[in-house]
DNA sequence: AGCACGCCGACT
DNA sequence: GTCGGCGTGCTC
C-alpha cells in the first residue's frame, strides 16, 4: 500500500452501494495488500472482508479498525477483482456479494486450508490418455478456426452449433490438448445435471491428473483443495458447472460452455449472473477464447453469430452418419372423444404395446413446468392467449378471470371457442402421476417407473430408478425434464412426449424456444444404440413452428420464425430486460407498492428509451406465504437500464415488501 | 445477508 | 402480567 493511505476499502458480502472503510492499524500497515481477506468488526461481530482498495480520507462518521489479516499473500488477483467488480455493476449486487459467490464456501468463513498432497486417485492404465479420434471434415474445420484464434492471443467468441451426436466433445478435447502443449488452461462448463461420472470420465481418461472436476457433491474441503490445485497450475483443465467459471486457472486460453442454451447457466439467487456473460467478460480480461456449444443455441447466441459479433461454426452431421430418430407429431385434436381428452393417443398406446412386445424400452416425457392451468379448445386447438404478449392467459380461480401475466390484460373466460364457435373449452393440466396411473391401467403387465421431483424425495431413489432402467428392470420410464438430459439408454426405442404444448403457453416470451429445445433434446434420447428410435410428439397445436421445426430437426427453421417475433415484440436479443420482483405477505401491499413503483418508473421511462411492462403477478404468484408480483423494464442495453434504474430504485421507499432485481431474467 | 430492536397473541 | 412472532433498518 502507499504510505499515505490510512484506510482500506473492504468489500463485504451484504447489499451496500460501496465497500466499507476500515482504519489500518499501524501494526498491519506493512503487510496489507489488495486481494487479501481480513477480519473486520461489523456491528461488533467479526466478519470476513476483502481488501479492494485504499483511501486517504474518511468517508463515514465512525471508522473501525481492521482486526487482522487472514492471508499472508493476496488470494484474489487483479483480474478476479475486476471481473467481480464488473459483475456487481452488471447484476446490481455488492462487490462483496459477487466475490463470495465466486469463491469456495470455506473461504467465506476465513478458512485457509492448505493442500497437503496432490494424490489423486489414478485411473486404470488402459483408460489413460486414449488417442484422440480422427476428426471429420467439419470437426477439423471448427478445430482449426478456433485454434487459429487462440494462437493470435486475442479474446474471441465462437458458437459451435452441432446437432446431438455430431462430436462437439471431441473438438473440445482436442483444443484442450493443444492448449496443454503450450501450458495453457481451459475451463469446461456443463449443466450440473450433465456432470455425471460417465461424462466426466471422458475428460479424466484423456487428461488424467490435469483435470479438476468441480461438482455439487464435492465436500467443502475437497473444493478448497481443488481450488489450490488449479491456482498452482497443477490442474489445467477444469470441468464444472456454472460457478467453475470463476476457477483461478493460470494462463487461461479457452472457456467452453457446453449446452450453452441451458437455463442452469443463470444463477437464480444473488448475484443473478448469466454464465455466458461472465465468460465473455472474463475472456476479454484474460485474452481467452470462448466456445459456446449447442444443438439448440439460445436465440441470443445465434443472433450474435448472425450479426457477426461472434463466429459460428457448424457441425451439421452425426458422426458415423447415425440417422436422427424419426419424429411423428400426433394431432391430439383428432383424439378427443367425449369431453375428456386422452393422455395416450391411439398411436402412442399402440406403439408402447409394440415396444413392450419387442422387449425394448419406452420413455414417456411430460413437458410440465409451473402449475398454470390454461384454457384451450379440444376441437380446434385454440388456446386463450394475450394478443399483445403472445403468452397464454392463466385462469385465476379466485377472480374467475383469465389474466395475462405479462401485461395484466384481464378477461372473463369465454363460453364458446373464438376459433371454432364450439363449446369444447377445457382447463388443461395433467401431471406425471396421472400419466403413471393411466399407463398402469393401459399396460397392466409392464414394469413402470416414474421420475420427477416428487418421486425423488429420497437422495438415492433418483439414481436407483435410472439404474433399474439401465438394467432393463423397468419397461416404461415416465418423467419430467430430468430424464431428458444426457443419459444414454441403448434399449430405448420409443419416446412419447405426452404434451408438447404445456410449456408453449406459459406466460414467457421464451416459451417457444424452450419447447423447441426440450423436444429436440428428448428426441436425442432415442436411437442411441443399434435399435432405431422413434419419437411420438402429442400436440393440440401440431402446426406450431416450434413443434414442426423440432420434428424436422431443423434449428434454422425455428430460429427464423422466432426471431421475427422477438423483433416485433422488441424482446431480447433486440432489447434488454431487467425484472423487478416485489414480494410480501400482504397481497394488498405488494400490489400497492408495485403499482407505485411502476408509476414512478413509467413516468420517466416514456421520456427515455425505456419501457415498463406490467406489473403482473409472477407465474408462481404466491410462494411460501409471500405474494409475488413483477414488472419488466425494457431498454437498449443492460448498462443503460441499470444506470437509470438504480437511482430510481434508491429513491423508492419500500414498505412491508421486498424488492428483487433480476438482470437478464431467464 | 444476519441480527438486534420493536410492537401485538398464548403461556407459567 | 411476560415470552416471542417476524416486520424494519443498519452495518464503515
Amino acid at each position: 500500500m502507499t504510505e499515505v493511505s490510512s484506510y482500506a476499502d473492504i468489500a463485504l458480502a451484504f447489499p451496500s452501494f460501496s465497500p466499507f472503510q476500515y482504519a489500518i492499524p499501524q501494526s498491519l500497515k506493512k503487510n496489507i495488500e489488495i486481494g487479501q481477506r481480513v477480519f473486520v468488526p461489523v456491528r461488533n461481530r467479526k466478519r470476513v472482508g476483502y481488501v479492494v482498495g485504499f483511501s486517504q480520507n474518511p468517508a463515514a462518521e465512525e471508522i473501525k479498525d481492521i482486526e487482522s489479516i487472514i492471508d499472508a499473500r493476496p488470494i484474489l488477483d487483479a483480474s478476479f477483482l475486476e471481473l467481480t467488480r464488473w459483475m456487481s455493476d452488471y447484476t446490481l449486487c455488492s462487490w462483496g456479494q459477487a466475490i463470495e459467490a465466486a469463491l469456495p464456501a470455506p473461504f467465506k468463513k476465513g478458512k485457509w486450508l492448505m493442500t497437503s498432497r496432490s494424490a489423486k486417485s489414478h485411473k486404470p492404465a488402459e483408460l489413460l490418455n486414449p488417442k484422440p479420434l480422427l476428426l471429420t471434415a467439419h470437426q477439423k474445420k471448427a478445430f482449426d478456426v478456433i485454434l487459429n484464434k487462440i494462437h493470435t492471443g486475442e479474446a474471441g467468441q465462437f458458437l459451435l452449433h452441432g446437432i446431438t451426436g455430431s462430436g462437439k466433445t471431441e473438438v473440445y478435447m482436442q483444443l484442450i490438448g493443444e492448449l496443454l502443449k503450450k501450458s495453457k488452461s481451459s475451463i469446461v462448463l456443463v449443466p450440473e445435471i450433465s456432470l455425471t461420472p460417465q461424462a466426466v470420465e471422458r475428460f479424466v481418461s484423456r487428461f488424467d491428473e490435469e483435470v479438476a472436476v468441480i461438482h455439487s457433491r464435492l465436500s467443502p474441503a475437497r473444493r478448497v483443495e481443488e481450488w489450490h490445485r488449479i491456482r498452482e497450475g497443477r490442474a489445467r483443465v477444469v470441468v464444472g458447472a456454472r460457478s467453475a467459471i470463476f476457477s483461478p486457472v493460470r494462463d487461461l486460453g479457452l472457456i467452453i460452455i457446453d449446452e450453452e442454451h441451458d437455463t442452469s447457466y443463470k444463477q437464480d439467487e444473488t448475484p443473478r449472473y448469466q454464465t455466458r456473460t461472465v465468460a465473455a467478460k472474463r475472456s476479454e480480461l484474460e485474452k481467452a477464447v470462448v466456445v459456446l456449444g449447442s444443438a439448440t443455441p439460445s436465440l441470443e447466441s445465434y443472433f450474435a453469430s448472425q450479426t457477426g459479433e461472434i463466429t459460428r461454426l457448424e457441425l451439421p452431421e452425426r458422426i458415423e452418419k447415425r440417422p436422427l430418430p424419426e419424429v411423428q407429431v400426433v394431432d391430439m385434436r383428432r383424439e378427443a372423444h367425449g369431453k375428456r381428452e386422452p393422455i395416450f393417443s391411439r398411436v402412442l398406446e399402440e406403439q408402447v404395446l409394440n415396444t413392450l412386445t419387442k422387449k425394448e424400452q419406452t420413455i414417456l416425457f411430460l413437458n410440465r413446468r409451473g402449475f398454470s392451468t390454461y384454457l384451450h379448445c379440444s376441437s380446434c386447438g385454440y388456446v386463450a392467449s394475450c394478443n399483445d404478449c403472445r403468452v397464454g392467459l392463466t385462469y385465476h380461480f379466485d377472480k374467475a378471470k383469465l389474466v395475462c401475466h405479462s401485461c395484466e390484460y384481464t378477461t372473463v373466460p369465454m363460453r364458446l371457442c373464438p376459433g371454432c364457435q364450439k363449446s369444447n373449452l377445457h382447463y388443461f393440466g395433467i401431471g406425471t402421476q396421472k400419466v403413471e396411473e393411466e399407463a398402469r391401467r393401459l399396460f397392466p403387465g409392464a414394469r413402470i417407473g416414474r421420475m420427477d421431483t416428487d418421486s425423488t424425495s429420497r437422495k438415492y431413489s433418483h439414481e436407483t430408478i435410472l439404474n433399474q432402467f439401465k438394467k432393463r428392470e423397468i419397461d416404461i420410464l415416465i418423467g419430467t425434464q430430468m430424464i431428458a438430459k444426457g443419459h444414454d439408454f441403448p434399449y430405448v426405442s420409443l419416446i412419447g412426449v405426452i404434451s408438447a404444448d404445456t410449456a408453449l403457453h406459459l406466460p414467457d416470451f421464451r416459451a417457444a424456444e424452450r419447447t423447441f429445445g426440450i423436444l429436440t433434446q428428448v428426441s436425442g434420447r432415442a436411437g442411441r444404440g443399434d435399435i432405431p428410435g422413434k419419437v411420438l410428439v402429442q400436440s393440440y397445436v401440431p402446426g406450431h413452428y416450434a413443434i414442426i421445426a423440432a420434428k424436422d430437426h431443423n434449428y434454422l427453421e425455428f430460429y427464423e420464425k422466432e426471431i421475427i417475433f422477438r423483433k416485433e415484440l422488441e424482446m431480447p436479443p433486440f432489447r434488454s430486460l431487467v425484472q423487478l420482483i416485489v414480494t410480501g405477505s400482504s397481497e394488498k401491499e405488494v400490489v400497492n407498492q408495485i403499482l407505485r413503483l411502476s408509476y414512478h418508473l413509467g413516468e420517466e421511462a416514456k421520456e427515455k428509451s425505456f419501457r415498463v411492462l406490467g406489473p403482473a403477478p409472477c407465474v408462481i404468484s404466491k410462494e411460501r406465504g409471500q405474494f409475488r408480483w413483477n414488472l419488466y423494464v425494457k431498454g437498449p442495453s443492460i448498462p443503460e437500464i441499470n444506470a437509470w434504474l438504480t437511482e430510481r430504485i434508491r429513491a423508492f421507499k419500500k414498505v412491508k415488501i421486498s424488492l428483487t432485481i433480476d438482470v437478464d431474467p431467464q
